[in-house]
DNA sequence: TTACCATATCAAATATTCTTGATATGTGCA
DNA sequence: TGCACATATCAAGAATATTTGATATGGTAA
């Protein structure tokens, strides 16, 4: 329960659901990011600064709410920081929703 | 979007997580609801106020908050009100989840 | 090494949310 | 009507969250 509260709540602010759908379904226009094992397709901070008009540092303080709510996974490259949605709490947050408020 | 983010609000709150808990799960030991339709079963705001050990006006508030997000249907009886989950509003909002955040 | 760039952190200001006690509203019953 | 009870609302304070500019950290490349 204490985790689903907490992934709510770092989902509960329009800019961060906003990376997470950027995550997902985001065109990567300032540079092209794949994960180490080539599979996923993530965004690196620059991205998301553009994309969302946001000064870097509310950026740093939002992509930390998440990558701390586990929803996202970061993987530095040298100087950058790529981001990829960790499909794994998603799953795990919506099973667990279906279980808590689900159908009986 | 806008959706989501609030129902994702009303549910990041550990009291309101509870309250929506128990209205899928909770046994009514106070009071026995059922809907007009007499299908779904709730709770009064006494169960939650004694199951929670919350007083009158907080409870009051977070059933506002959850009524407001869509979460909970609210039924005045007479002097009472009873509480029923909006199985519609769970089931659009895990949806919607999936169609923002699920595998592509 | 230094210069430069990306990101993190900090402290202060602001905004939002939550809690509480007091009071108001509304309902049923004598 | 007037009393008793359930719930709603309000105002004030406390607690959290968010935003910002300044500064720190850490990496790259010359």
């Amino acid at each position: 329960m204490v985790d689903n509260v907490r992934i709510a709540k770092a989902l509960s602010d329009p800019i961060r659901y906003q990376i997470m759908m950027m995550l997902v379904h985001g065109e990567a226009k300032c540079c092209k990011v794949t994960s180490e094992d080539g599979e996923r397709v993530g965004l690196c901070n620059c991205e998301i600064m553009t994309e969302l008009g946001l000064i870097q540092s509310r950026v740093s303080y939002h992509m930390k709410e998440l990558v701390d709510a586990g929803l996202v996974i970061e993987e530095p490259r040298g100087k950058w920081k790529h981001y990829f949605i960790n499909t794994e709490t998603v799953r795990a947050f919506m099973e667990q929703l279906n279980q808590d408020l689900g159908e009986s």
